[in-house]
DNA sequence: ATAATTGTTAGAGTTAACTCTAAGTCAAGC
DNA sequence: GCTTGACTTAGAGTTAACTCTAACAATTAT
């Protein structure tokens, strides 16, 4: 199967301007014009578009993104060098997910706080903010 | 304990800058100011860099920390609104956290690609991209 | 007392990643 | 044959979040 632009972008959820702007920044460099100039997207180029959403979606910038791409078209002589940039990007989304953890820590006392001051009516007094005091005093080293 | 600016942007891992940026942009509207002029943290203000520290890292824009700090000033009639805000937080949160997994699927099964390329030498011909297959298959529905 | 450090401001500049516009081409339907 | 819709390009504009500069003041170290 092919695809046109707008069914791609449809699909993934971009728009085909940012489509567009990823090939203009050397993401897409495989993807093939039709004979009107439209670009075809076979089903390997969606592939790689979905590894690049998911690339991004960890925090890598298209420039490294880019980089990436022009490893694998190097060949066999980079696969070392792939290999190691996606363990590098597994350990960034085990960074990200321990991080989001600590996040919800905090949210969680935040939204219990809150339950609490609205049963009270008020978060003028009685309630004090424990967990990030714990917070702060580990980062300043004293209570 | 009080703290200066380059105290909080140490240990916080920011720089003067940003904090300055984030006290021009309404984010620390309560810090003071000492004879000279300097900002001077009070323990409750590290606390709200935390926060802000938090939401942010969740993806929240700073117009938006700006507006749950503006409720925090209103006083108790906008508790239940801030109590929403960091509920909505929370699913926000919840869905980065299984995006992650996914993207964590996506990655584990390059990093398994890779170490079998590496093995043969080559990823030329027999390694067929299954995983991602599916998921183009799942999205377009048809194989 | 002088030099280094740390702070201040206003405001300019940068960066990444879009996002949109204008002017045009091309294929399909009425 | 003409309109509609999807595509093309080059390039301008936008946005968020910094990031830095210049010129100056105050504090601290020697």
């Amino acid at each position: 199967m092919r695809y046109s632009i707008g069914q791609v972008a449809k699909k993934l959820g971009l728009t085909t301007h940012t489509i567009r702007y990823y090939d203009k920044e050397g993401l897409l460099p495989f993807v093939r014009k039709g004979s009107s100039g439209a670009r075809v997207f076979e089903e390997d180029d969606v592939d790689w578009l979905i590894i690049v959403e998911c690339l991004k979606g960890t925090g890598m910038p298209l420039k490294e993104i880019r980089t990436y791409i022009q490893l694998c078209q190097q060949g066999d002589a980079t696969l070392q060098k792939r290999f190691e940039m996606f363990k590098k990007q597994k350990e960034k989304i085990e960074k990200q997910m321990n991080t989001l953890k600590q996040y919800m820590e905090k949210i969680d006392f935040k939204i219990a706080y809150y339950g609490d001051a609205i049963k009270h009516g008020t978060d003028d007094i009685y309630i004090r903010n424990t967990w990030l005091a714990t917070e702060r005093e580990r980062l300043f080293g004293h209570k």
